[in-house]
RNA sequence: GCGCCCGUAGCUCAGCUGGAUAGAGCGUCGGCCUCCGGAGCCGAAGGUCGCAGGUUCGAAUCCUGCCGGGCGCACCA
């Protein structure tokens, strides 16, 4: 907050100071950070920019913007260095001071209201890592959009009317030969986990239909079934997908995710949200029924004219099939109409679950069972969905979905989160009994497969994490409670889980190495916690002792830090300052890899200061004191940035 | 064929809208627990930034071409 109040006093003041040296408006002034401390806080290239202009040497032009610049109270003096770099040096304890009054301030509303679709995992098996990926990225996303000020709703899509839901009801039908009766009585069984028996048999059926291809003819009557909603088949298959979401949800939510409202599919068509869009669309006159060719009866969106489709071999996209079924497409532009309340809300809601606070997970309904006083859904002015790279083509298509019916800002405002997908190492892969072949070997990972059951399942990984926390705390530092020791674990897994999920680069494929992933040193959420643990003790240590450290918000006017930080402190002020901006760039960008890495390189920092400056046994008063002030700096940053992620804070380790 | 993504240290990755001496983690080697907890810290070795041009005062970063790898372009989702 106050890193950006004086970057844009020093902006506009350079723009001024510019325009009546030389006659030049410039509207952007590159603010940032300079290589080295020694340098100062802030440094600008602008004079080497001015340059050619200016017809003059940069340090001269910076020499004479310099001159007579007025600075904003917290910056103490400007100077020129290096081929005419204008630097700027803060009044570290001015700056530090208000900046520890700032810290977790909550944000200004910005009033914007703003849809979130993530997780969106076909509800017909366990969940696998990459799933997770998809999970995690949503929900630190929203984290932040909400850090930003926004209202944002959180969605989760259920495609229960889907081939993979088909598949597994025709390995409950026909391979095992089970009905209703029989996968309820499953479903209640606490010895099996229903998802993981589906992940199995959902593998089994993809490997009947390889050896028996005709068996395909199952999977059809199945899907149509299902589509229709009519018979023991299609209560199979909702009875099914509404098991194996509730486990789904389970899952996220030992990750701390959680939602407020499941749109199914079927309800997309049973709640007449297709007729509605695609009265729009036949309208718009983009979307055509074709008399003949090999798209003979069905109906398709031309893309042709579109130049974001130009050059394309295959310019139409299909909506309806010849036999009358909409598409997934068609659908998903239907579910994004919705979202932006162009076709109302006509949903009705009934409750899927409540979280132990009370909230209520809604879910659409065409039962005739919504309830009268469910909340409203739908129409943001933003929406974001948080689907995996491979179906960029069809995002695509929905954006221009909405192009064509003329919604041109909504258009804009569908923003696909696409990142890479989460495959496996060789090794991995060798470890969970897959036969690696030869050819693959070579290859730098292996795709997951839910049809082959090729996959690291999510609740294995959470349990392998929690294992190994488990037997490192009471092999080291066990507090002798039972709970105590098992709800850590727990913490720590979680860390563990999101950090490793959200550090790479969202254009990065992760092979995923279960003993890369269970690391919980360097580069990884446990160590996050770990330094941030080691503050809380210095301060409950000084509680101990009687020691009042003097934080509290009324006594910062009295604080006594006597002189400026030196550079090891002020470091991590500066750094701590600069959160907000991550934020802020990591939602622009949608690269949250840039929340962990700013928070990893700020615990490094911190934790080479707490080996070199001892705070309790520091005798000096106004020493200790600059040096505990430094410590609930980054004691609070973290705990900030811990929220953003969603890493929960132990308060031992 | 068209489109998107990746290529930086032995391995996994950072490097922000061009800017000051290209950085981490893991691994390797060597140090540090009578001292706020060693899930930590300090140090060393290790890089033709895939290749070739171009733009610029300045290129890992922008542009063009090429090489290598991945993904997408269904009456699947």
């Amino acid at each position: 907050m106050i890193l950006e109040q004086i970057t844009d006093q020093l902006s506009d003041a350079i723009k001024a100071r510019v325009l009546t040296l030389f006659g030049i408006p410039i509207d952007r002034v590159v603010l940032q950070a300079p290589p080295r401390l020694a340098m100062g806080d802030l440094a600008t290239p602008v004079a080497m920019e001015l340059a050619k202009q200016a017809r003059k040497a940069p340090r001269q032009i910076a020499e004479a913007i310099a001159s007579g610049l007025e600075l904003p109270v917290a910056v103490s003096r400007v100077s020129v260095e290096g081929a005419g770099y204008l630097n700027f040096h803060f009044d570290r304890r001015l700056f530090t001071l208000e900046f520890l009054r700032a810290i977790g301030a909550p944000p200004s509303a910005t009033g914007h209201r703003v849809t979130v679709e993530h997780t969106n995992i076909n509800p017909n098996k366990a969940a696998h890592i990459g799933h997770l990926r998809n999970a995690v990225l949503g929900d630190t996303l929203i984290r932040c959009l909400v850090a930003l000020g926004n209202h944002v709703e959180r969605q989760n899509y259920i495609d229960d009317t889907g081939v993979q839901v088909a598949d597994v009801v025709v390995g409950f039908e026909r391979l095992l030969g089970e009905g209703i009766a029989e996968v309820e009585k499953r479903i209640a069984d606490p010895s099996v986990r229903f998802d993981y028996f589906c992940w199995d048999l959902y593998a089994r059926t993809g490997q009947h239909y390889e050896k028996h291809p005709e068996a395909i003819e199952w999977r059809k009557e199945t899907l149509h079934r299902i589509e229709k909603g009519e018979g023991e088949t299609a209560r199979l298959g909702a009875i099914v997908a509404k098991a194996i979401v509730t486990r789904h949800l389970e899952t996220a939510l030992r990750l701390g995710i959680e939602y407020d409202v499941l749109v199914k599919e079927s309800d997309i068509i049973r709640q007449r949200f297709w007729d509605r869009a695609f009265e729009l669309l036949k309208t718009s006159g983009s979307v055509v029924f074709e008399e003949e060719g090999k798209h003979k009866g069905c109906w398709v969106m031309k893309l042709a004219d579109s130049a974001e489709f130009e050059g394309m071999e295959e310019p139409d996209k299909i909506l309806v099939r010849s036999n009358g079924t909409v598409t997934y497409v068609g659908k998903d532009i239907a579910y994004q109409l919705w979202k932006f309340g162009l076709i109302g809300d006509t949903f009705a809601y009934r409750e899927f679950r409540r979280y132990d606070d009370g909230r209520i997970v809604w879910e659409t309904t065409s039962e005739g069972d919504g309830i009268e006083g469910a909340p409203h859904f739908g129409g943001a002015q933003s929406v974001y969905n948080v689907i995996d790279v491979r179906q960029g083509y069809l995002q695509k298509i929905v954006k221009e979905g909405l192009r064509i019916l003329g919604h041109q800002t909504e258009s804009e405002r569908s923003i696909h989160f696409s990142y890479e997908m989460v495959a496996l190492s060789p090794a991995t892969a060798k470890a969970l009994g897959v036969d690696v072949k030869p050819e693959d070997e070579q290859k730098a990972y292996l795709e997951m497969s839910g049809r082959k059951g090729l996959g690291v399942k999510a609740d294995d990984m959470l349990d392998e994490l929690e294992a190994k926390a488990r037997e490192k705390i009471s092999s080291e530092r066990s507090t002798g409670s039972e709970a105590d020791d098992a709800k850590l674990a727990r913490q720590i897994a979680i860390a563990a889980l999101r950090y490793f999920m959200l550090k790479y680069g969202r254009t990065k494929v992760i092979a995923f190495d279960v003993n890369e992933a269970l690391s919980f040193e360097g580069d990884s959420g446990p160590y996050l916690q770990y330094s941030t643990v080691r503050v809380g003790n210095i301060f409950r240590k000084m509680e101990e002792r009687g020691v009042d450290p003097m934080l509290g918000k009324s006594q910062l006017d009295r604080l006594a830090i006597g002189e400026e930080l030196v550079d090891d402190m002020w470091q991590i002020v500066r750094m701590s300052a600069d959160t907000d901006n991550v934020i802020r760039r990591a939602v622009e960008t949608l690269e949250l890899s840039l929340v962990t890495r700013h928070a990893f390189d700020l615990a490094q920092t911190f934790n080479s200061f707490y080996h070199k400056f001892p705070i309790l046994n520091e005798k000096d008063d106004a020493e200790r004191q600059r040096r505990a002030v430094v410590a609930e700096v980054f004691r609070r940053t973290m705990n900030q940035i811990f929220d953003l992620v969603g890493i929960p804070m132990p308060d031992r380790m």
